[in-house]
RNA sequence: GUGGAAUUAGCUCAGUUGGUUAGAGCGCUAGUUUGUGGCACUAGAGGUCAUGGGUUCGAUUCCCAUAUUCCACCCCA
């Protein structure tokens, strides 16, 4: 059996390699200009952790669970996601007893068990934020400015950002009767799921995709007509604050996230270019969350970004997430006796904190220029014996073929003055 | 989990209505007379035609299964 990949698993080979350790950079630059620390919690956790943190009743929980026994008979799941085991930390290591607000970042994988799609993998990577102790809408306004920090850092425009309120404990049920009524004399023409939800959730019913549903949907009462006046009152903070910080919303009362913890505030940006799964990066506030996994009662908000999303939403966008290629020099022998010098001289420029490549193919003298092209390196070094014999070598600049004398002795520092300046030039 | 499409060289793809040694472009390697790359030219390497079974005188081609990819639904990042 020929090897390969298991489904829905990715290789990130090297010549992609540069845009994921950009846009890690990027990301960890602007979270902790936002003040928040790194956290690594571990790839798996006891199935409990997520069964009590996402919900029982969520399709996560339900069937996308990578779940196995260990050898000594524990349930252990592969994380689905990255705030259960997040909470759990915070919980675990008496973060509630840290000053207020606990603000933390990661850059995890995570896996589910799903059917391929486009933007859709089993194993994947989120970039995340949490933050705990803070109840007010400004923390939540903190998090969307530092997503859209991040986009403009990165380059991206045009991610539509929309948020929603799924109010709380007091004012969600009174919203269910409502529901409930609506629906009560159209359930019966509404789809399998729906009838089902008008049971255990009836605001799931409000983003059902059905056709059949969408017109009964349609009309339905919204949640936001049925907030209590302490959601109301952070929603509309939480609008005052983007408005004054510029950011551009909609409210889209279709936005119900899949996961059970989520209360008032909850947001998404969505592109059109990563398919039907357009969301980019999904987040809301889980106020109850911390306590419902038997720690304090503090409440918290967070987001997780899809990066194979984002990186795609890149692409489309035609954003450059290149790096520089990193300055780089070649050194081409003409000899066998020079050779063995090149090989030092190597050894010494790079000790020395300068990158450069020499022969290891047994290469000609214009296979080893016609590589050093191929390559892009943008300096080349001769040396033959001449320069050994005479202890000074010339360093070309490919691009436009500009060369300097350097003396072999002072070579690291020349080579670095020379570099350096016309690195500055272009 | 339901439904559909696909898989031929490292990459992008031709092709065989079932019939000897399977093709191109790009890429890769070497060379175009041993002190300067990009262009051009020449040559070469590289395929169990995804894997396993079946039908057939004969299968890369038809059928089935498996693996992987893509699309829609569901759901989500």
């Amino acid at each position: 059996m020929k090897l390969c990949l298991p489904k829905g698993t990715k290789d990130i080979l090297p010549d992609q390699i540069h845009l994921w350790q950009k846009a890690e950079r990027v990301f960890a630059e602007v979270c902790e200009q936002y003040g928040f620390s790194e956290i690594r919690i571990p790839t798996f956790e006891h199935t409990d952790v997520f069964e009590r943190g996402v919900g029982n009743a969520t399709d996560v929980v339900r069937k996308e669970m990578y779940t196995f026994e260990d050898k000594g008979g524990r349930s252990i799941t592969l994380r689905p996601e990255g705030t259960a085991g997040v909470v759990r930390s915070f919980i675990e290591n008496g973060m509630g007893s840290l000053p207020s607000p606990v603000k933390l970042f990661y850059n995890i994988t995570a896996f589910r068990y799903e059917k391929m799609q486009k933007g859709r993998y089993r194993e994947f990577h989120q970039f995340g934020v949490e933050a705990f102790g803070s109840s007010g809408p400004e923390i939540d306004a903190e998090i969307i400015s530092l997503l859209c920090t991040f986009f403009e850092r990165v380059g991206i425009a045009q991610t539509r950002l929309c948020i929603n309120s799924i109010g709380c404990p007091a004012c969600r049920p009174t919203y269910h009767v409502a529901l409930k009524d609506y629906f009560a004399d159209k359930v019966s023409d509404m789809c399998e799921d729906c009838k089902a939800r008008y049971d255990i959730n009836p605001q799931r019913m409000i983003d059902c995709k059905e056709e059949r549903c969408k017109p009964f949907v349609a009309n339905a009462p919204r949640q936001i007509e049925y907030l209590c006046s302490d959601c109301r009152t952070h929603l509309s903070g939480l609008e005052k604050c983007l408005s004054s910080l510029d950011i551009k919303y909609k409210i889209d009362p279709s936005i119900v996230r899949g996961l059970d913890y989520y209360t008032r505030t909850v947001f998404e940006f969505v592109s059109d270019h990563v398919g039907t799964q357009g969301t980019i990066c999904g987040g809301g506030r889980y106020d109850r969350l911390v306590e419902t996994m038997g720690g304090p009662s503090v409440p918290g908000i967070g987001f997780a970004m899809g990066v194979e999303r984002f990186l795609m939403e890149a692409a489309s966008q035609g954003v450059s997430l290149a790096e520089r290629v990193p300055v780089n020099l070649c050194l081409v022998h003409m000899s066998e006796s020079a050779y063995d010098q090149v090989f030092r001289l190597a050894h010494r420029l790079r000790r020395a904190g300068i990158a450069c490549e020499v022969d290891l193919m047994g290469r000609s003298f214009r296979a080893q220029m016609k590589y050093a092209n191929k390559l892009g390196i943008p300096y080349m070094m001769v040396i033959g014996d001449d320069e050994i014999a005479s202890g000074m070598a010339k360093i070309k600049r490919m691009i436009d073929g500009i060369e300097v004398e350097v003396r072999l002795d002072d070579l690291p520092e020349q080579a670095s003055i020379f570099m350096n300046e016309s690195t500055k030039e272009n």
